[in-house]
DNA sequence: GAAGTTTGTAAGTAATTAATCACTTTATTA
DNA sequence: TAATAAAGTGATTAATTACTTACAAACTTC
């Protein structure tokens, strides 16, 4: 008894973060995932189809762990646990952002994701309650910063990461 | 008289950043190009041969723009051309980084192109000549803050530009 | 200017692709 | 339990893929 369609989704989505979307053929997904290939296109009706509910899915995902800390009122506390959120990814919300990021070089016109509208609009609340004028940059140099971050922490140029985490939270005061 | 092998390069190097490797066929290059797709085949042997040659010829010209301000001896300066070098990155090169980019996600091993770690030595130089002890651990923390400003730059994330780059200037005391 | 080499083409190739088809099995519901 | 719907399969489809081959044109070089 197992649940054939999730089957499908969590290789699928583990094979396009590997090989990459258009190098991950229907085929290998079935056979990977022990399944016939036209049930993929039963439940998903097309290829694309696949990708946009594994998207949608860890999209969901994110804005459920954004959630845990988006609510704190202490700018310290708030910031330490959004930095926490950048350098302690979990497994599974990591391969959903490889793979969002991996197709996201290929776009021309970008639109944020929910998660990310509703993290942006918090930091910068946050920043504004400290009492900085330029909040909205403030915010915005500490998220493409973490976001550099977490990019060189999963290629692997980033030698200590508790140590720059440690240095990022000094420098922001919030350690 | 056209140089119909610069040709090809120039028009895979786009299709490749805008479609993705993958997505971008042999045929269509060709035809973009105005070429018999075979001529691809005869000047790079392989689909593969191509993108190489695209990656090397960038990685190149990176060396190239890196070295002019690697030199520089004067910490202050330095560090306003490095970030310069990260906001103003021009057209020919942000397709290289695209491309390398969009590919780097896929990647399990990680190695540094030979610009990064000329680059990465340069900084950790700096930052070791103004006296940080955890000099390492500040260029690398600049360098990954750098390279997500640059990706948010590319996303259209990032509202004011020169706004925010005067901000990080003036968070490392160099404008 | 003949011989040889490089650059180019058009028409193929076999393999792979996403997607569909007719059909069977399992589950749900009246 | 009979009828209906949903889940699943294996074979097949037409199109596309990267790549090859046989051949021709154009440029070197002696």
């Amino acid at each position: 008894m197992v649940d054939r369609r999730a089957k499908i989704a969590e290789v699928a989505l583990r094979l396009f973060t590997e090989k990459g979307y258009h190098a991950t053929s229907t085929r290998l997904i079935a056979q990977e995932a022990g399944v016939s290939e036209g049930l993929i296109f039963r439940h998903y009706n097309n290829k694309e189809g696949l990708l946009k509910e594994l998207l949608e899915e860890g999209g969901q995902q994110m804005i459920f762990e954004v959630a845990g800390f988006i609510s704190e009122y202490d700018p310290k506390v708030f910031i330490s646990s959004l930095i926490d959120f950048f350098f302690d990814i979990s497994d599974n919300l990591l391969v959903y952002w490889r793979l969002k990021a991996q197709l996201e070089w290929t776009k021309t016109v970008w639109e944020p994701e929910e998660w990310e509208r509703i993290l942006r609009e918090a930091v910068e609340r946050v920043f504004k309650s400290m009492g900085y004028s330029k909040y909205e940059l403030e915010a915005g140099l500490l998220l493409e910063s973490l976001t550099g971050i977490r990019y060189g922490i999963f290629r692997g140029s980033v030698e200590d990461i508790s140590e720059l985490k440690a240095l990022i939270k000094s420098k922001y005061k919030v350690s």
